[in-house]
Parts: structure tokens; C-alpha cells; sequence
DNA sequence: GCCAGATCATAAGT
DNA sequence: CACTTATGATCTGG
């Protein structure tokens, strides 16, 4: 087997000298199949489809640079034209779904959840705080596909192509898919078939042609960023990152790549293999196969993935690198996906697993000048495991043990010693007590609240549905969510109680370039977790005085951005009712105004962006007066460790269609966030 | 009560 | 079409 490899290197060797791109016009193209070719070392080969979506019609270069030869209109098709680049306009959802019936074929009409269909017999569910899961799920019920019967037209207008800004549109990818398996997650629960939110959420994506990046790249994929993290393997699918749902390698086959040999373009370290990851510029990966949980461990082969590394290891091509780690907030052992760049493979030889098997290896190394991606991993684990050892800092703990993980101040920018003075607190205050004539809303419910328990009255003030999930990530960005409260009967492990347990991050204050001091995590924070609270003095808006100043230490609710807004897109579209619900009428202008200019938390730092990462959900928990909410903060999108939060300030003073303005037309400042899409004020 | 391993259904490719 | 690849969530046994 070890011959196999030389040999392979050997029959390589003289083509080795030459660079990807000099080789590049040489790949003849086969019938049915497209090459185009860009400025090394990037080319894109692509079967040509069948549903010429913009996604490939409008396929472009790796950015900045644009596709320069004439490939990509033979993509089009019937595509769209400029700026209809909608892929949905032409495909209402009633096509996407059942995506797959299974053998008991059913309608729309008779189906029936399966919690009706549930037997006697399991109705003992097993109640406890870390497996909650509604007992008497059957395989018949795990069959069921939930009808969906909204077209996507309307609602996705305006839908980010890749080929305007790829970044926006693998934002947008990911945030749909995202939407779409929390909410899917959240209705199956109710049912007892919360199986896999994430491949049916898949599946939908799939069916909709709302995967990106679908022809095969070398090299970086557009819109995907060093450091951007994943939750899921199928997410590294949907933005063409990494096609396999499940092998480690994925390659171009030698008819694609048009030549006689295939190619390695991205692999996943996932710690299935016995892989050494200690170093942040080299990798020892190991090949695939041989290792199947289900069947007889063997031998690997020099075969698909592993022979498609082992001629990138002659050919030098260029290979997208994922690496993983612990997602440290799951608590079902769920992994992060890191994407760290491009490495070449230096070496491969072959060795003896653990188990006596024989395995192929490579060596990877990272192509220098690449931005921090595992890297930064390293470093923040570092300061995590000693605070003492973060560069820069100024006070350990900003909070002065306050808040359960202290809260590193940090300087790496100037000589400002710190901000101006503040008492640090944790929750907020108010100047007059709120609700005390009516009791706090309770549920009945023993041990921990449960999904689809028709006797929930917290559900039920949620509309029917839990919240959160079992790791306390939010659903769906609501008007007002309502956590269970000291009356409730659950135990405090309730996963109806979340923001109302406080920071669980280890944050940093830290000085930016022109927007004073700033806030970032050295976690990784995951769309819809809960990040903190906005705390301070709470303040009575008609009361308040013309002559109390706004400063930058006042929050106040406006009108929900229309990113904040449009976090819903995916869970709307699984309603049966419209997707209009989510309009800004649904969320009325609150009061509350909260000033943590004398006292406050970290959210006191978090400067605003016109393409925030944060956005406020209004919380109740602990008094009954509904127009002065807790103001909680939780993820908008994946947030890798040490990436600035910011949410929308909104548009203050009296923006146009908006009643009930603040009586405080305040001074519209400068904005610097230096998003594509930025306002210019706020 | 915890963890490693078993079990199960699954997507997207060859 | 059969087969491979291995995930993610839960279940089971030591």
C-alpha cells in the first residue's frame, strides 16, 4: 500500500515545478461540463445543471476580482435578469415539500402529530433536566414531514445573490437555514418527533435552490471568511464550503476536474480520526474509511478521498481546512466548526492506527499570510484556562466579581487607561415599582417544563411554544418573551429560564479604533444564544425632562431593524398563516428607557452596526408591567471568539412612519461601522 | 451520575 | 441503483 503512494508521487513528479494556474488552460473540457478559469490558483468546474439558479448563473471569481472569461453565461439559462435575481420567484415552495415521502404515504389532510397518535403505554414520560424529550416517539411519527404551504416568492424579494456581495448572501444562507431548523426544531418537539432540525432544514434549503456556491471551488469560497464557525456539517454544505454531508474529504472526481486524476479541495478534522491538531500551521490528517462504526474496521484504500489527497500532494492544489472543537455551551456534546483557511498537503506516507488497521496520512500546512482562524481558538483557551496570561489588560475583572465569569478590560490601541467611572451591576433598576397588583404569570409544571404539554401556562403565554431549545437557544425573535418566574413550580433547570440566569460568556472590553471601547467574547456565541442584558437605571419616559441628556449610555426601543425583523424569515415561512405577522406593527414601541450611564453591565459597551450581530428581545419574568421589559440581547448569527458585538441602534428621533416619536430628537451621531450597508448615522 | 460505545435515521456524493 | 461516508441525537451498559 505504502508503494501505492510513491508510486503516485513518482508518476507526478514532472509536472510538479509548474503552478496550478500554468496548468490550468491545459485541462481539456469534457463534454457537459464547464471550466472556467481565473487568476491562480483559483478555477471553478462545474456540471452544467439542471436548475440554473443565480447561484450559478451568476457565479463570479473569488472576490475582488471578477469572473473574467465568458463561462459563466453558458450557466444561464433562463436565469434572471439583473437585480430579479430571486431564485425562488420561479419556484414556490409547494414544489419543495414532501421532499421525500416515505412508504405510508399520507396528505396534508390526514396527517396527524404524533403526540395524538401516542401509545398508553409511554405515558410516563421521563422527566429530567438534561434528557428532556417527550417519551412515545415512534419510527412511523419520525416519518412525518411537516407541510409547509407558503410560497417564498414574496418574501424573498430582494434575496442576496452571490454574485452582488457573496458575503451578504452566505450570511443570509446561513441565517435561513439557521431560522429554519430552530423553528423546525421547535414545532417537531411539540410533537415528540424532534429528530435532526438540521437535515430538514436541509432539505428545504435544498429544495428551494437556496444552497450557494454549489460548483465545486479550489481555494477560497466567496462570502466564506477565515474564522467563520458552523454548528453543523450540513451548514458547511449549504454555502459550498464543504459538499458531503458526511465524508471528512471532499474532492473533484477526475471527470470533473477534467483530467485523469481527481482532487482533494477541502477536508474536515472532526477528532473522528486519530488526527494531530496541536499545531495552528500544520496538520496530520488521516485518510478515510476503515473506521465504520456499524461495519468491520479495515484497511483503508487508496481510493476516492484518500487517492484524491494523495494527488493533491503532488499537484500542491490549494485545500480548504475545518477544523472542530467542543461547542462549550451544548449540553449534548455538540461540536463547532472552525474553517481556518487553505493549506497544501506536504507529505503523505502510511501508518497503523490504534486499532492495527493501516491508515493513510497527510501532512497539511497552512499557506502563510492567511488571517487568524484556530488560531485565535488557541489563544482565547489560553486566557480562559489563565486570565493572567491575556495581553494588554488593564483590569482582569471589570465587574469586581459581579457577574459569574469576570470581565477582562483590555488595551491594544491606544494609552486610554480605561472608560470613565461606573458602578457595575447586573440587572436593571427601577425608579417606581411595576405590576405589584397582579400576581406573576406561574406554570404548574413539575420538574422542568416540557414541549407540547397542553397544560403549560408558560407555553401557552408563549403562544403555544417553549422559547428556547435545550441548549437555551432562542426560536424565534418574538414581541415579548415570557421565561417561567420565581412562582412558577419547575425546578431552576427549566429550560424556560435563561436570560433570567445572567452572563454565562467570558467577555472583554476592549479599545477599538474609533469607537471608543467595544465588547467581544472569547467564546464562540451561536445564533439565538443568549449574550446579556442591557442593565442600568430604568427610566420613566414621560416623566423624564427635556434637559436629562441621551448620552451613549441610553438605550431605548425603537422599531426593530429589518435584520432583526427579517431572523424570522425561515420560522415564518413554516407558518400556515403569513409571513406578515412579522411586520413592525407586531412589535410596538416600548417605553422603557434605560440609562447605564451611572450604572451598568457590558452592554453598556456594545457600539452599534448597521449589520449588527446582536439584536434585543424584550423579556418578562419578574413583575407584570409589560411596557417595561427586560432588555435581552442574544447572537443574530454565528459569532466566532473575539469579533466586536454590536446591535442596531436604530434610527432615533422620529423616524418617518413611526408614531408615538420620541420626544427626544436627539442629535444623529456618525456611524463607523463599516458594513457594505451602512447608514452613515444613527 | 458520568462517559464511552451502541443505535438509528439520515444527505450527498461516487 | 447500491454503496460509502460519518453525523447528531438519543439510548444503554459498565
Amino acid at each position: 500500500m505504502g508503494s501505492l503512494i510513491g508510486e503516485a508521487e513518482t508518476a507526478e513528479q514532472p509536472l510538479d515545478p509548474k503552478p496550478l494556474h500554468s496548468l490550468a488552460p491545459m485541462f481539456p473540457t469534457p463534454p457537459g461540463y464547464d471550466v472556467a478559469i481565473s487568476d491562480p490558483p483559483f478555477f471553478y468546474i462545474t456540471p452544467i445543471q439542471q436548475h440554473p439558479g443565480p447561484a450559478a448563473a451568476s457565479f463570479a471569481g473569488p472576490p475582488p476580482q471578477q469572473h473574467p472569461g465568458p463561462a459563466p453565461a453558458s450557466f444561464a439559462g433562463p436565469s434572471p435578469g439583473p437585480g430579479s435575481a430571486v431564485p425562488l420567484k420561479a419556484t414556490p415552495i409547494s414544489a419543495a415539500f414532501p421532499a421525500r415521502r416515505l412508504k405510508e404515504e399520507t396528505s396534508d389532510e390526514d396527517y396527524t402529530p404524533a403526540s395524538e397518535k401516542r401509545k398508553p403505554s409511554s405515558s410516563s414520560p421521563k422527566r429530567t433536566a438534561k434528557r428532556v424529550r417527550q417519551a412515545g416517539d415512534s419510527t412511523a411519527a419520525n416519518t412525518k414531514q411537516r407541510p409547509i404551504r407558503r410560497s417564498l416568492s414574496k418574501e424573498l424579494a430582494g434575496w442576496p445573490s452571490t454574485s452582488d456581495n457573496p458575503r451578504e448572501a452566505v450570511e443570509a444562507t446561513m441565517a435561513m437555514f439557521d431560522s429554519l431548523r430552530r423553528r423546525t426544531l421547535q414545532l417537531d418537539e411539540k410533537e415528540g418527533l424532534g429528530r435532526r432540525a438540521d437535515l430538514k432544514a436541509s432539505v428545504l434549503m435544498n429544495h428551494n435552490n437556496l444552497k450557494i456556491n454549489t460548483l465545486k471551488t479550489i481555494g477560497p469560497v466567496p462570502g466564506v471568511e477565515i474564522g467563520d464557525i458552523f454548528f453543523y456539517r450540513i451548514e458547511m454544505c449549504i454555502v459550498g464550503l464543504h459538499a458531503p454531508s458526511m465524508a471528512g474529504i471532499d474532492y473533484l472526481s477526475a471527470k470533473l476536474a477534467g483530467r485523469d486524476e481527481s482532487l482533494a479541495v477541502s477536508i474536515i478534522s472532526s477528532g473522528g480520526y486519530e488526527n494531530v491538531e496541536d499545531e495552528t500551521d500544520t496538520l496530520v490528517y488521516t485518510g478515510q474509511g476503515g473506521n465504520s462504526r456499524r461495519k468491520e474496521k479495515h484497511d483503508q484504500k487508496l481510493e476516492k478521498g484518500n487517492l484524491a489527497l494523495s494527488n493533491s500532494a503532488s499537484k500542491k492544489n490549494p485545500i480548504r481546512v475545518v477544523r472542530s472543537a467542543r461547542d462549550p455551551f451544548s449540553i449534548t456534546a455538540g461540536k463547532v466548526y472552525i474553517y481556518d483557511g487553505v493549506y497544501r498537503v506536504e507529505d503523505s506516507w502510511m501508518d497503523t492506527a490504534k486499532n492495527g488497521f493501516s491508515v493513510f496520512k497527510y501532512r497539511l500546512r497552512r499557506e502563510p499570510g492567511q488571517p487568524d482562524g484556530f488560531s485565535a481558538w488557541k489563544m482565547t483557551d489560553r486566557w480562559k484556562a489563565n486570565r493572567a496570561t491575556r495581553e494588554n489588560a488593564i483590569v482582569l475583572d471589570l465587574s469586581s466579581g459581579a457577574e459569574i465569569l469576570p470581565v477582562c478590560l483590555v488595551n491594544e490601541v491606544d494609552g486610554e487607561g480605561g472608560p470613565s467611572h461606573f458602578k457595575y451591576v447586573t440587572g436593571v433598576k427601577h425608579s417606581r415599582p411595576l405590576g405589584r397588583n397582579r400576581p406573576l404569570h406561574h406554570c404548574e409544571c413539575t420538574s422542568v417544563c416540557m414541549p407540547g404539554d397542553p397544560n403549560c401556562s408558560c407555553a401557552r403565554q408563549n403562544g403555544g411554544d417553549l422559547p428556547y431549545d435545550l441548549d437555551g437557544v432562542l426560536a424565534r425573535h418574538v414581541p415579548l418573551l415570557y421565561e417561567c418566574s420565581r412562582d412558577c413550580h419547575c425546578t431552576k433547570n427549566c429550560r424556560n429560564r435563561v436570560a433570567q440566569k445572567g452572563v454565562q460568556l467570558n467577555f472583554e472590553v476592549f479599545r477599538t479604533g474609533e469607537r471608543g471601547w467595544g465588547l467581544r467574547s472569547w467564546d464562540p456565541i451561536r445564533a439565538g444564544a443568549f449574550v446579556c442584558e442591557y442593565a442600568g437605571q430604568v427610566m420613566d419616559e414621560t416623566n423624564m425632562s427635556m434637559d436629562v441628556q441621551e448620552d451613549e449610555y441610553t438605550f431605548r426601543t425603537t422599531c426593530p431593524s429589518d435584520k432583526a425583523l427579517r431572523w424570522n424569515l425561515g420560522a415564518e415561512l413554516l407558518e400556515e398563516k403569513g409571513a406578515d405577522d412579522a411586520t413592525a406593527e407586531r412589535f410596538k414601541k416600548l417605553p422603557v428607557v434605560i440609562s447605564a450611564k451611572d450604572a451598568g453591565n457590558v452592554a453598556r459597551f456594545i457600539n452599534h452596526s448597521c449589520s449588527p450581530n446582536l439584536l434585543w428581545q424584550a423579556v418578562q419574568y419578574d413583575h407584570t408591567d409589560d411596557s417595561y421589559p427586560h432588555i435581552m440581547f442574544f447572537a443574530m448569527k454565528h459569532i466566532p471568539p473575539m469579533t466586536e458585538l454590536t446591535y442596531d441602534y436604530g434610527i432615533r428621533g422620529a423616524p418617518p412612519g413611526l408614531k408615538g416619536k420620541s420626544p427626544l430628537a436627539c442629535k444623529l451621531r456618525p456611524c463607523f461601522c463599516g458594513s457594505a450597508n451602512c447608514r452613515g448615522s444613527f
